[in-house]
DNA sequence: TGTCATTTGTTCGTATGTATG
DNA sequence: CCATACATACGAACAAATGAC
């Protein structure tokens, strides 16, 4: 809406569609596609900052905003007493972080208490090596466990899971239901390791009369089974679990914030 | 180190170490340091840029500089009229960096086929407004669309989604189709837009006869429910969907990798 | 409802510092 | 040393969003 007109800013406003944009995101987007476009090829200078506030009449400190915003993209580069050089033709695959990602995952542990119902030592079979992603025969701890929430005594259960470990680690089921600690970081505290990716699965099912007796709720009911693995540095799977979250108790939430490339520098 | 500058009269001159660093990289420091130690926690709002100005003896423009660093860092989240809040304690150490959630969306859909099946443009009520993240009341562009594999000719849906964008972007909907490109970054490029954040969340349920009958799914059947939200650097929503992955035809993979403690700065 | 004060967002102007060739 | 070009910093003003009255 009112938008004043600026004496001689013909060149930024004629580009300017619906007036919701600011001037140095429309020059943004103007450079941008003149990147696209192959005005400016990679490996090139952009004009100087003084030149672009000429050529589109605005502050420098608009330039500057607009420029500010395709660096922070990687698209360009700039270097005190050279100029600005373009990077990138178009803005590379962005990386996202994940936060409450892990700290979600800690929270749910924290928040919840942990009940060992069974345990036993097993060899992997093919179908569990292929969901484990480990080898056939591999030695492997499994504990079935219930988690509560901590408040309430004994109620029904929020989820309920496997959890698998390598054999040399197994000790580390012994105190799952003590320390108020995600299983990982157990691990990663008693044995050295350390967990450098996390894989998982999630699909929608619906639960086994055998599933849904010991979360005490009704066969057939809706949960989220959720697989993860999680694997160190040498890639060799360090610890797993499979898990069943009801429905009406669980949901997954994540929230990603795209990562700004780390600006001032390379 | 870190003096505290309560009242007044402490300029940044003091907290500088060594000169090196400039006023709103220093500025930027101490703030951090404030926020991990708890004098602005989070959830609540630091002084306004005219107050920090004050208390630093800076100009505006020294504080907002600092300021954004932080809200680039996801520490901060301002916004016009109210304020400035902490949002996250710290750039944790152990940060999980998502690889493939981007990628994976990206690749789904580039390798699937989208039919946009109806439009409507309506306000949201308050059931969708919380959904959404919007105010009730907000103008909002609906396309329900389905997506298909693109290899086989009309066989069944791999999903169905309701797909939000404001009134102002409501354009993107009639290139949806035709761009093999993620709705989000129709967005972004038509109107110089920037997605810094995607919220999700995933529940699993069983399909209507309503749900089920454009997915040509049986009723009753599981699948994942997947709403995200795409906000901008203000907080703003600027598109949502809400997606149906029939269980059989789609798992949710997601693949975290920790983030190495590198820490290179200050 | 609408007005008003507050707070951040955008834009201009100007000056000086720093890195480079 | 000097000219160039980006980096930092100060000041000022208005716009837009918001919440309170």
């Amino acid at each position: 809406m009112s938008l004043k007109p600026v004496n001689g800013a013909a060149t930024l406003a004629a580009a300017r569609r619906g007036g919701g944009a600011s001037r140095y995101a429309t020059l943004a987007r103007l450079l941008t596609e003149e990147i696209e476009a192959g005005r400016y090829k990679v490996g090139q200078m952009i004009p100087t900052e003084a030149e672009l506030q000429q050529r589109f009449d605005v502050s420098r400190h608009t330039v500057r905003e607009a420029l500010r915003d395709l660096k922070s993209q990687g698209l360009l580069t700039a270097r005190a007493g050279v100029g600005t050089v373009v990077r990138a033709k178009s803005r590379p695959t962005r990386f996202m972080q994940g936060i409450g990602t892990l700290k979600e995952l800690v929270q749910f542990v924290e928040a919840t208490r942990m009940k060992v119902v069974k345990r036993r030592v097993l060899l992997a079979d093919a179908d569990l090596a292929e969901r484990l992603a480990v080898k056939e025969g591999q030695q492997l701890h499994e504990a079935f466990v219930l988690r509560f929430l901590p408040k309430e005594k004994e109620t029904v259960p929020v989820a309920s899971m496997f959890i698998y470990v390598r054999a040399e680690h197994g000790g580390v089921l012994d105190h799952i239901d003590k320390a108020g600690q995600p299983v990982f970081s157990l691990v990663e505290r008693h044995h050295g390791v350390r967990i450098v990716e996390v894989s998982q699965q999630i699909v929608a099912v619906t639960l086994a009369p055998v599933e849904a007796r010991p979360l005490k709720a009704r066969a057939g009911s809706t949960a989220l089974h959720i697989s993860r693995q999680y694997f160190d540095s040498q890639d060799r799977m360090v610890m797993a679990s499979i898990g069943l979250y009801p429905s009406d108790r669980f949901s997954h939430n994540t929230k990603f914030r795209i990562q700004p490339p780390d600006e001032k520098d390379s």
